[in-house]
DNA sequence: CAACGTGGTTTCATTATGAAACCACGCCAG
DNA sequence: CTGGCGTGGTTTCATAATGAAACCACGTTG
């Protein structure tokens, strides 16, 4: 296996998370984290995943600078994972991700974890694409342009 | 390599659409469907990926029901790739890994790739996580509850 | 008929995955 | 003090997945 290509440098918003969260596992980590665990072991028994690819993981994610790592809160000599700012900016992605989840890839009959509100119980509401003054958006009523970088102003 | 694990039986919305999309090209060609992107060469052009890997990525799109195949548009005795339903229902999560990545990944003098409103050419308004009852809610706002099938009344 | 365009499939060498064993370190109980 | 336990990894190993490139099948056109 040849290595995985890199998006890094690319000017496309869709492709440059892919190299932080393009995997199997990382979105399952920050969910993880989102709700609170912090110990390697806690995420390795969350997940069920192997141990060494637990750890390039989250190596990967404190690169990234998704999660950082922190004293244990407990005083022992061990690091936590946290999210860093970056990391809980994820949070739409989570939640869209969720809610598509929950209307194409689950029955009716089946038991799955919810988003609540914490006071309320009750689901997050559905999340609305809107345009800057308040329209609804479908997917063709968007499009792609290349917006040039602020320090440079020439044309191609 | 030992096999890549499958999340298709998990009760968790993070977990199971990482069988469809957690790789590092489709959520890339389901940009490109969106995009108005049709056949097996414009995919393979816009993103300069291998063709075996193209053929396996679409394939397994196909049969997770987010793209589905279709008699070329110009009569050509070709097939062509469009979204399903299913498909299109992905848009709110390429728009919130949009906004992530633009405020987290680029720098303002970085040329990147904007979504836009056709109408005005303004950029899509940013992703709001509310309550059911309108509350802008935070990731501290929520928290992850089991919900049992409407088929399934038993306690465990 | 040969060349070209299209949509793949196959071959090959390398990387990534997951299972399991192994290691390092600190803490605690006997 | 020593051995066992818990924790957080690292290493080893066998297999699947990746990407580059060659090859193939088919239809169309000059």
């Amino acid at each position: 296996m040849v290595k995985r290509t890199s998006h890094k440098g690319a000017n496309c918003p869709v492709a440059r998370p892919l190299d932080a969260i393009g995997d199997g596992w990382s979105l399952l980590i920050i969910r993880d984290a989102f709700d609170g665990l912090r110990r390697f072991g806690q995420f390795q028994k969350s997940l069920g995943v192997a141990k060494n690819i637990l750890s390039a993981r989250l190596n990967n994610l404190v690169e990234q600078g998704i999660l950082r790592t922190v004293p244990a809160s407990d005083g022992s000599p061990h690091q936590e994972y946290v999210l860093t700012d970056k990391g809980c900016g994820l949070f739409p992605v989570l939640v869209a991700l969720r809610q598509w989840s929950e209307e194409y890839l689950f029955e009716p009959s089946e038991t799955r974890a919810r988003l609540v509100d914490r006071e309320r119980g009750q689901p997050v509401a559905w999340l609305e694409i809107r345009s800057a003054d308040g329209r609804a958006l479908s997917p063709e009523d968007t499009m792609i342009v290349m917006q040039h970088g602020s320090n440079n102003a020439r044309r191609l």
